[in-house]
DNA sequence: CATTAAATGAAACAAATGTTGAGATGGGGC
DNA sequence: GCCCCATCTCAACATTTGTTTCATTTAATG
């Protein structure tokens, strides 16, 4: 357990057996706080009107090591960082053995996992979000182009969205070139372009060409400055940090869906409408199995 | 108003007329702000991978005298942020109802997703993966099935297993019928079967026709009597909760990558070599843009 | 190919950092 | 008075910081 959950709460219950010295320190810091995450010790020592070991003697009177750890921690106070990611980010690259390095790894991944999606669903991009939405409801046609290990949230968009409506060309490249799928593509319609380092030039050409004809763009990516973002009307950045080689889409296929449910959300009655035959036609096709009855028995 | 209103802004703006090391910079920064603020520019220099003399020129050439200057303005963005947070839940108050309804609606996916991801990392299914793991490893061909909203999970596990194993089939059914591509299969392979309710028929028939042939199956689904999972050699049941009427398959793809994860952690080095080949080959049929420099005319 | 300019990384630099230990200070108990 | 003790300041230290310099590499031009 974090032997020292708050080092705030430490300091003022210690801080009648503290020194007069240490006593100012102490009092400065916890009218400061932020000042410990920003600035240095010796600065904070000035600030506070008191000798730099008098702050380091601090440390340890209250317990802790070196000013290092105490700036660490209210470095992640500033940025409300709950406690478990404090240890992510310290966590390097850590190789114990077998099954035990592998359960170290998934739990790495699931905290990292977490986070991206949390990054995905701040309040700024919830706003871009609303934003991309708006767009897309008066869009005539909507492009979607994902190559790669970004094809999965660009696929998942398109068979969510043709749901309830029918304006939407996921651009896979598959059926014919580029070039016919993105055919006729102009300023009344709306791109959404997802990829991540490495870029793939097919989506790069495609993003190019719908920018070439006036088509806004919506790039979900992972940088500002990403090729597919450049110039974009609106930048989805989400974040692809991953245990492994392989960059993750977690954050990007979330983010599609909850586009989606956005739309139908805004579409209303008649959203849930189209929903209703786009299901019953698929039942028509015998596409799923009744369900519910094979676990009547058990 | 100020000189520098924005130094995000002029970043951005001036990426372009960067050389390729300092756009290295300039995007580390773009991405990881927060670091400006709080780790030194050694530090920040060595997280991008960049010498520090290059994060020095960056900052004359974005026309800042010195790093103190740029470290300042990101500490005061820092510190403004929780103030502007309030600005911005005020401002799309007065927007409309409908905005604030939307915002809301994320909120609630953003949890649920998070919820979902971290059932799908609890101690029980982390176990599970890692068996399902070792049956990959030793499986002589590896089939992966998934139909309609199942279908990303599956070919993003295709995608990233193909990269350092070439003994996978992604059973789509569009390249010839199931049967076809499910030829062959026997005791010594594996299927990863991806859906959930509303079953897709396509998917429980494959999965029927691999018991048939005695092919163990691994199940990914949303419950333990899906039809998919009777009789599974491994069920990962993952939940897939949604707060639109489209179910999640968040968790399944981050499950999925997990696998993988785990399965190149095990391959050790020899997996990364593969990867390391895979790379230059996508390389050599000019898949990706060379990343920095396409960007250099404007 | 040769020439030139731009871009880059290694090393060097002074300044500033966190920490340590030796001395100075100053007030109570004998 | 004297000593003792905790307390504090100061100077010294080994690092680490941000910056500059310079030789080398890289790319573009003629």
């Amino acid at each position: 357990m974090g032997l020292h959950a708050d080092l705030r709460e430490k300091l003022i219950s210690d801080y009648a057996k503290l020194s007069p010295q240490m006593q100012k320190a102490a009092r400065y810091i916890l009218d400061h706080p932020n000042d410990v995450a920003l600035r240095s010790m010796r600065a904070l020592a000035r600030a506070a009107d008191v000798p730099p070991s008098t702050v380091t003697r601090l440390m340890t009177a209250i317990g802790v090591d070196t000013w290092q750890q105490f700036r660490d921690h209210y470095q992640d106070r500033l940025l409300d960082l709950p406690a478990s990611y404090a240890n992510r980010a310290r966590e390097t690259q850590n190789v114990s053995q077998d099954v035990d390095r592998d359960q170290h790894l998934l739990e790495s991944i699931a905290r990292t996992e977490i986070d991206n999606i949390d990054k995905a669903f701040s309040a700024e991009l919830r706003n871009r979000i609303i934003e991309a939405c708006a767009a897309i409801e008066h869009a005539r046609t909507v492009f979607v182009v994902g190559r790669g290990a970004a094809y999965p949230a660009a696929y998942q968009f398109a068979y969510a969205y043709r749901l309830f409506r029918d304006n939407v060309v996921l651009v896979d490249g598959r059926s014919g070139a580029f070039g016919d799928q993105l055919r006729g593509i102009n300023r009344r319609d709306v791109m959404i372009a997802i990829g991540a380092r490495p870029y793939i030039r097919d989506t790069v050409r495609a993003v190019d060409y719908a920018r070439s004809q006036h088509c806004p763009v919506i790039a979900i990516c992972d940088s500002d400055v990403a090729p597919i973002a450049l110039d974009a009307m609106i930048k989805l950045i989400v974040s692809d940090k991953s245990q492994s080689f392989f960059q993750s889409f977690t954050a990007a296929v979330s983010l599609v869906q909850a586009i989606v449910a956005v739309l139908v959300a805004r579409g209303g009655q008649k959203a849930l409408e189209r929903i209703a035959s786009a299901e019953e036609q698929l039942a028509a096709f015998d596409t799923y199995v009744e369900d519910p009855s094979p676990t009547r028995n058990s």
